[in-house]
DNA sequence: ATGTCTTTGTGAACGCGTGCACAAAGATGG
DNA sequence: CCATCTTTGTGCACGCGTTCACAAAGACAT
């Protein structure tokens, strides 16, 4: 029944669109540096500039949330900061587990943006037994075994996959079924969940490909503009590109013909 | 389909809507796994599933790059593996360097997505001089001093900030004073850039917080629709615990009211 | 050839997000 | 207390993106 697709039941709850949702800790980030340099109040035209982005859209976005303004004064800094921080609920201890400490899961584990923000690396777990017991981070690794007994025994309901993406759908699978239901996935995977679990992926990759587009379209410009058929050719103009760029590494490009 | 017609002269390359362009690396990854399968063709609902969407977007997604499929059979895998890649720009080699070479920059250096798919590390610049020259990933860091040369001699027009919050603003000047125009920035700062700059986020405390919000939500949803009654509060936060140089944004935890 | 079956490509409707523009609300000064 | 000024909160319109639904296109069997 209801062919298909995963049914959304997300995003909906107090009316809160998912859009703003994603700018709040944007706002508030902005809020807190006010807040250390002692701002008691800020208009929607400075907060915005300071976010970095329109001040309509922000106004808008805080009317989700209620009427924190005060007309022809602006918002209450302190008091804003902890409005948003609540509905993001950061008002509260959220214990995070990061599987897969390699390279990047050993960067997370130190990022300061985690722990200054009610996130608390409560373990890191890796599938390496030579790994285990090692610390990173000034925390201990532990063994991909343990999963579920250590994500029930911290109450951890956010799990970070760093690990290898053939590695992430089988990581995915047990935290979800030891009880996690949000998911930031770094590897390059498709993760499949049950409903009423969340993920939210991060591919350092794919940011790059989406820059590489622009960039290219950016290089074209200047050379032609209206071809019939395949633009093809690009000849990026940047210097030093021609002539020395054998050497050094040999690596081409990943992609072939039809 | 290699004779004449066929073609739809309507919205050519320039007019690919945003949205499209950043689903493309998605279904490229989806299609190079298959091509290592010697999957020769894929239905446009097969490789939806692949890439985690709906085959009509697919569909329509690919109907921006040109007519690429065969009704009653599907696309050919090899066929549309070389014409994504074409049209994001990555059969040509795009040099990168990565500012700031801490536990994340050293993380992306060592990533192995960059590599692959047509992008390559050209250097790793440093403002600590006590960097300089060691090996990260079998690159040697260099000073910050040498930017500018850096970016010139490489003809590097793609750059990645993994600096601290504090620096990432000024090193973006740089970069795009030294001819950069795309820009990775995973230092939790809103950049401002000219205009023709490309700026891309990757903010992993963001992505946290947003996951947070609807684990909240979830979590209010079996108990009473109850607001606030901030839980066991005391924010650890004020015992200074941020891993020494990394600290992205440093900002007090809690707040409260007026 | 002709008919059937599969799958693409797309016109059209719909919903979400954005930005404009302005009235309402409150501060401030006389 | 009234006038003026500032800034919020929001109704409205517009454009983009998503989804549906179906005709057209081609493969394949007879």
């Amino acid at each position: 029944m209801a062919t298909g697709r995963t049914h959304r039941p997300a995003t909906r709850s107090r009316g809160i669109p998912e859009a703003t949702v994603a700018r709040l800790p944007l706002y508030l980030r902005a809020l807190t540096a006010l807040s250390e340099r002692s701002v008691p109040t800020v208009s929607s035209e400075e907060l915005a500039a300071a976010a970095g982005v329109n001040s309509a859209k922000l106004r808008k976005d805080f009317s989700y949330l209620g009427s924190y303004g005060t007309r022809g004064v602006g918002y209450d800094v302190e008091y804003l900061v902890y409005q948003i921080s609540r509905e993001l609920g950061l008002t509260q201890d959220w214990p995070v587990v990061i599987v897969g400490i390699g390279n990047l899961g050993a960067a997370l584990a130190n990022y300061g943006g985690f722990a200054s923000r009610g996130f608390r690396v409560a373990a890191l777990i890796d599938a390496d037994p030579a790994m285990a017991g090692k610390p990173v981070a000034g925390i201990p690794v532990q063994h991909t075994d343990d999963l579920e007994k250590i994500i029930e025994d911290n109450g951890v309901s956010i799990g970070v996959i760093a690990t290898p993406a053939g590695a992430a759908q089988q990581v995915c699978d047990r935290l979800v079924a030891a009880g996690v239901t949000s998911i930031l996935n770094f590897a390059p995977t498709v993760l499949s969940v049950p409903d009423g679990v969340d993920v939210r992926k991060v591919d350092l990759s794919i940011e790059l490909q989406i820059l590489a587009f622009h960039e290219q379209r950016k290089a074209g410009e200047e050379t032609a503009a209206g071809d019939g058929a395949l633009p093809a050719a690009a000849p990026r103009g940047t210097a030093a590109d021609d002539s020395a760029d054998q050497g050094p590494d040999g690596d081409v490009p990943a992609v072939m013909p039809a």
